[in-house]
DNA sequence: AAATGAATAT
DNA sequence: AATATTCATT
């Protein structure tokens, strides 16, 4: 009776390989138009396991000739060294901090060992951040493929969903949801030529080294002053940015070079982010100039204590505004919540390694944190003798 | 010289 | 509108 459990054995592995192979397939689709071949090669392993597998207990099945042209010789159990069917995946990586991103509701507990999955992470170690296929004016093209699935210092994966997706003019100051949403991303990922690479031809094996140390760019020579190929600001890339601002105290006190070295973006220039945070403080102001005049109906800020607060609860806010401002300053909502406060002030020069240490003070969701832990000192106090009142003018 | 912010330029 | 580049200041 050895042979009954020899086949149990058997068919239990078969149907792991099974399962892994599904889902292996289910990570590929994604990738259709690049990995085309991948995909059937996925679905041949299937379709060959499926057939043994129904194969039933009938000795040993070989039915492995039909399709895969040459599947080396007919083992049957050819599948047995392919994998280890196991998650290793150690993914040690990872530094995610704060904004609630990650959506927790994960009921989907799959009878038994399912295992969970949690994709997403594999879609990670793509690189594309550049290019945003310019016109079909000059432009140098090399770097045929290549693609080098590199991340050698982890630019955190900003990429470049190229998903259609009509831009639906439902957008309205917005920025707000796509950042979020664009979890949903699961569409292709462009990947082309991200890196630069030195135009004139040959060789060129960079290998990774993306770094860029040569002078790639501008004018390498006299004469062509080249403007650099414009760093597009992707999603993730502006999380960075984002993130790096309330490190560093709001827009208004971060600098250029702080938040860059914050970022750890390789290959992000001083400049870029000297031109994002222009950006992104002038867009942060005011932004509805629409109307402007009178509606001195209601105050929509009050100064407090050096922080722009909306008038309501600013009893409270003393503190919360911690949470407030860094929180959603980086939402630059026009009616609500468009101040960021300096924080950081009285605070020492809080600069956490983004890598690790990271204490458990808010993981917040959407709910609100009201005061938890603050008073501190008192606002009342009129802080600014006369700095109140005065808005500013222009 | 290098960093920064504002003004331009594309 | 979004980036890049130039300009003036420190």
């Amino acid at each position: 009776m050895d042979n009954n459990h020899h086949h149990h054995h058997q068919f239990q592995k078969m149907q792991s390989y099974m399962e892994a192979l599904e889902e292996e397939k289910r990570k590929i689709q994604v990738f259709q138009r690049e990995l085309p071949l991948c995909l059937e090669l996925v679905n041949q392993a299937i379709e060959t396991c499926r057939q043994q597998l129904s194969g039933t207990t009938t000795e040993n099945m070989q039915g492995g000739q039909s399709q895969c042209s040459d599947q080396t010789s007919t083992d049957g159990p050819v599948l047995e060294e392919f994998i280890p069917i196991k998650r290793i995946c150690s993914a040690s990586d990872d530094e995610e901090e704060e904004e609630g991103d990650e959506q927790h509701s994960h009921k989907k507990s799959k009878s038994d060992g399912a295992a969970d999955k949690k994709k997403s992470d594999w879609l990670r170690s793509a690189q594309l951040w550049n290019q945003t296929t310019p016109g079909p004016t000059l432009q140098q093209e090399a770097t045929p493929r290549r693609v080098s699935v590199v991340e050698v210092t982890r630019n955190g994966g900003a990429f470049q969903p190229f998903l259609r997706e009509n831009k639906i003019p439902v957008k309205t100051s917005t920025s707000h949801d796509s950042d979020r949403q664009n979890k949903n991303n699961q569409s292709l990922i462009e990947l082309h030529s991200p890196v630069p690479v030195t135009a004139t031809s040959s060789t060129a094996d960079t290998t990774t080294a993306n770094g860029n140390g040569n002078g790639t760019r501008k004018e390498e020579k006299e004469g062509q002053t080249q403007r650099k190929q414009r760093r597009c600001w992707s999603p993730e890339l502006h999380r960075r940015f984002l993130q790096s601002l309330q490190q560093l105290g709001g827009p208004h006190v971060a600098t250029p070079k702080q938040i860059r070295e914050l970022m750890k973006v390789d290959g992000l220039t001083n400049d870029e982010v000297k031109s994002h945070l222009q950006k992104y403080r002038l867009h942060t102001r005011r932004p509805s100039p629409t109307q402007h005049g009178g509606n001195s109906q209601a105050p929509q800020f009050v100064v407090v204590g050096g922080i722009w607060v909306p008038p309501p609860e600013y009893a409270t806010v003393a503190a919360s505004t911690t949470t407030t401002a860094s929180g959603e300053a980086a939402r630059p909502s026009p009616s609500s919540a468009g101040v960021y406060a300096p924080l950081a002030i009285a605070a020492a020069p809080q600069q956490r390694n983004p890598s690790k240490d990271h204490s458990p003070s808010h993981s917040e969701g959407r709910g609100s944190h009201s005061a938890g832990d603050a008073h501190s000192k008192s606002p009342s106090t009129s802080s600014s003798t006369h700095t109140a009142t005065s808005s500013p003018v222009d």
